[in-house]
DNA sequence: AGCACGCCGACT
DNA sequence: GTCGGCGTGCTC
């Protein structure tokens, strides 16, 4: 009998590929080809792999290789572009293949099994005779938008794109737009056409996925994100696969899906910092996407009103488009007015100054909403004794427990760590033990106090971990059953109140002085952000201005500034020229090796070694240090950046520099980053 | 990463 | 007598 070696990608930290025999009969079932997925025995486990190349021979002694137990033929191969993601991915972050390719892979596709698989495939044939229809025609936009959506629409080849527009200039409505065109193009010449569209965090989002099922009633729409049943995200991956589902909403992990007919990629909100995967394979989605639409030679719009200063550099060279929407879309409406409360003449009580008080007040009258927004949540970020010092710190990590009142317990934000209130100091006995600073909990408490017949509600991850609850409280702020919005970061994306006239900010400085480089441009964007959270819907007759208060030690720190004027390109310039003269990204390509042990000792010395183990011409080696948190649930870290002006340089200096670490004997357990955001 | 084997301490 | 701690070795 004729037998084929396929060479095997699998989901598992060693970094090469295997080999498996394969003794099927061809005339029953057909000569097995690249892109199938195929169950092999490894080690004791049955597990699924991507069969990345089918042959005659093998390195190894046919004694060795172990047979294929079989291969999911139901579906198509993985396209041979996709492949190419997934290696591009995986050489740029120096990770194996199938670490890649893999953990994306719905759970049923990945067991000998197949009925749960052959029980979707029915359901998606049927949903495929329903759903093949045209998207629905034009709509009532503005030159600059249909501008906008006519150049994307009609570019041919690879077409980076920044779409640049305040929140409100209706940047969703040329998405569409292009989406459309391109799908009824593609009607016309019978080309199945596939839309990408990624979105920071699908689940706070819920008004986009309305808006993209509104305006195509006869396309099937797919989303894919981490919220997905199991079942759920089968139909679906499986719908982007088989070409069916035309357009596809998803969060960062859905640029890795299997998207045959890819005609144009969106992202939106692209400077967002949940495109950055955070554990694991720490990828961007964003730098992908860019990848992805390159080798496809498809547009890719890339859309923000604060971009990240990678693209905004981009776009300024004029390596991507820049495609500007100056103004407002809904008509009447204007720019929020933002202005500073200087708190060290204003002092608040209880963090909230007198200024913003009476502006509450004064909204509470017109019957208007308000937002305030604090990035912190619970009562108080630490509890302290005055007596002796005592300050609550969490036995296993460098950081505060922190005071959550109604739940009564003390948290740690970065373990699982939970403890009762102490009634009384642990060291010394002082029943007095103080809150020290402010979340938001202590914020609506003190609201409550302020405007006792307000309707006020709190809206943070504490607030709404009951699946359901966070969409429930949004409605009710919809149905205008809330008079006073006081959240965290959840509140400020996404979601448009239309009867939300004021924003107060309560404590964004800290921000300001921030180790981390990117601190500015973050605090930038989630200010304009929030700021548009207010008078996004067009006044009423009587209805005041919008406006945005922050309160601030720093009312002349030129950020405000730039806060106030609406000024992201003055603002940008300025940060670009700071990162080009400290040699900072976007103008030096960036490493991280991470390292972590029981004893902060044995990390340090890791990355030592690590540092020391071979020559790097071109590379800059900084000194290892512990991370600034040092301890998380008993376990040191420590980092070591290193950076090089040349990415080829970059990187073929790291696929050297890992076969060596991979030959340094610790205890350490280590990571690289590529690209790290977060240093 | 899993998963199993293997060699030492406190329990029914 | 055995349940289980995690060292270390292997996975085509």
């Amino acid at each position: 009998m004729d037998c084929r070696i396929l060479k095997i990608a699998l989901d598992t930290p060693l970094d090469f590929i295997f080999d498996y025999r394969w003794q099927g009969d061809i005339s029953i079932l057909g000569e097995p080809v690249a892109g199938q997925l195929a169950i092999v025995p490894f080690g004791r486990r049955e597990i699924v792999g991507v069969i990345v190349e089918v042959g005659n021979s093998s390195d190894l002694p046919q004694d060795k290789l172990k047979d294929v137990l079989g291969i999911r033929a139901q579906i198509a191969p993985l396209s041979a572009p996709w492949v190419a993601l997934c290696r591009f991915a995986a050489d740029y972050y120096h990770r194996p293949l199938g670490e890649v390719a893999i953990p994306g892979l719905p759970k049923n596709l990945r067991t000998l099994k197949s009925t749960a698989l052959d029980r979707a495939l029915k359901k998606i044939g049927k949903d495929l005779a329903v759903h093949d229809a045209t998207p629905a025609g034009m709509t009532v936009l503005n030159a600059d938008q249909q501008q906008a959506a006519d150049t994307i629409a009609a570019a041919e080849g690879f077409a980076p794109v920044l779409l640049y527009g305040v929140t409100g200039s209706g940047k969703t409505e040329v998405y569409l737009q292009a989406a459309v065109q391109i799908l009824m193009r593609s009607a016309q010449k019978e080309e199945p056409a596939q839309i990408l569209i990624l979105v920071p965090e699908i689940n706070l989002t819920p008004q986009l996925e309305n808006s993209v099922r509104a305006r195509f009633p006869g396309v099937m729409v797919a989303t894919l994100h981490s919220g997905l049943a199991e079942g759920e995200r089968m139909m679906h991956w499986l719908a982007a696969h088989h070409g069916q589902a035309r357009i596809i909403l998803g969060t960062r992990l859905a640029i890795l899906a299997s998207l045959p007919h890819l005609k144009l990629i969106v992202i939106d909100e692209e400077h967002d910092p949940s495109y950055k995967q955070q554990e694991g394979l720490r990828y961007s989605a964003r730098d992908l996407a860019v990848w992805r639409a390159r080798q496809l030679a498809i547009p890719i719009v890339l859309g923000s009103a604060t971009p990240a200063l990678e693209t905004w550099h981009h776009a300024q060279s004029g390596r991507y488009r820049k495609l500007a929407l100056p103004a407002r879309a809904i008509k009447d409406a204007v720019l929020p007015k933002v202005r500073l409360i200087d708190m060290e003449r204003d002092k608040p009580a209880d963090g909230i100054t007198s200024t913003l008080i009476a502006a509450l007040k004064l909204r509470l009258e017109k019957g208007e909403q308000s937002l305030l927004f604090l990035n912190r949540r619970g009562y108080a970020p630490v509890i302290n004794c005055d007596a002796c010092g005592w300050v609550s710190n969490c036995t296993r990590c460098t950081s505060f427990m922190v005071l959550h009142k109604p739940e009564h317990r003390l948290r740690c934000h970065h373990c699982s760590l939970e403890l009762r209130i102490p009634k009384s100091c642990p060291t010394c006995g002082n029943v007095d033990l103080q809150p020290l600073g402010r979340g938001t909990q202590r914020i609506e408490e003190n609201l409550q106090r302020l405007f006792s017949q307000a309707r006020i509600l709190r809206i943070d991850a504490d607030s709404t971990r009951r699946k359901g609850s966070a969409q429930a409280a949004f409605d009710s702020v919809h149905r205008g059953e809330v008079d006073i919005l006081i959240g965290t970061q959840m509140v400020a994306k996404g979601h448009d109140f239309k009867n939300l006239t004021l924003v107060g900010i309560l404590n964004p400085d800290t921000a300001l002085f921030s180790h981390d480089y990117r601190a500015s441009e973050r605090l930038f964007a989630q200010l304009m952000q929030v700021a548009g959270r207010a008078g996004r819907a067009a006044q009423k007759e009587n209805g005041s201005a919008s406006e945005v208060l922050i309160q601030t030690r720093y009312p002349q720190h030129p950020l405000y500034a730039a806060v106030i004027g609406h000024d992201y390109d003055s603002f940008a310039a300025v940060l670009l020229e700071e990162r080009r003269h400290a040699a900072l990204p976007p103008f030096v390509y960036q490493a991280l090796l991470r390292a972590e042990a029981k004893e902060l000792q044995s990390a340090l010395e890791f990355l030592q070694l690590a540092s020391e183990c071979i020559e790097h011409p071109g590379i800059t080696m900084n000194d290892p240090i512990p991370m600034t948190m040092t301890r998380v649930a008993n376990v040191d870290r420590a980092q070591l950046l290193i950076e090089s002006a040349s990415r080829p340089a970059l990187q073929a200096f790291l696929t050297v520099w890992i076969a060596a670490l991979r030959d340094i004997k610790t205890r350490a357990r280590w990571s690289l980053e590529v690209d790290p955001v977060d240093i």
